[in-house]
DNA sequence: GCCAACGTTGGC
DNA sequence: GCCAACGTTGGC
């Protein structure tokens, strides 16, 4: 079992998208990184639990829990030449992007703001809060974990 | 809206 | 294979 945080734009597809979709299921789509597409398509396993992440907005954070629920497969947005993730690079017969449905656990009651876990000191060397940090899929670890569902289960 | 940090592109 | 230019990310 290994642990993930997960940034999306709530604007884009935030955490009430996935918990509207159908099943609470969705799959996630539009990643063009490579580092974050071999986490995805890699390392990922099936049953990993992920933190999902709003960046970009007025209040950055941790909202929300969910699973990894499938193997990867071709994100088929990259075929499609409407789609603002469209890549010509990447086809049906050689994909180059790739995906995996995540499954909501739970929406968290409140935010744990970016600000809150900056001030949380066992989570100081966690990837997301490292300066200048792009990667919108980054590994967490145990400990890292346990500390941050401490920080919510204390309310 | 600013801007620092970073990844990607493309000329050479 | 280097590296400058460029585009994007994302906190503030």
């Amino acid at each position: 079992m290994q642990y993930w945080l997960m940034k999306s734009e709530p604007e884009t597809f935030g955490i009430d998208h996935l918990k509207a979709a159908p099943n609470s299921t969705y799959c996630w789509d539009g990643v063009r990184n490579y580092q974050a597409r071999n986490y995805m398509r890699d390392t990922m396993q099936v049953g990993d639990q992920v933190f999902f992440y709003h960046s970009n907005c007025k209040t950055p954070g941790i909202v929300g829990i969910a699973k990894i629920v499938s193997h990867s497969y071709p994100d088929h947005t990259a075929f499609d030449p409407e789609s603002k993730y469209y890549d010509p690079k990447s086809s049906p017969d050689k994909p180059r992007w790739f995906m995996r449905d995540l499954k909501l656990i739970k929406k968290l009651p409140n935010i744990i703001s970016i600000s809150a876990l900056r001030a949380n000191p066992s989570l100081k060397n966690m990837m997301v809060l490292r300066p200048g940090n792009r990667l919108s899929i980054t590994p967490v670890t145990a400990q890292e974990w346990r500390a941050i569902l401490a920080m919510f289960s204390k309310k």
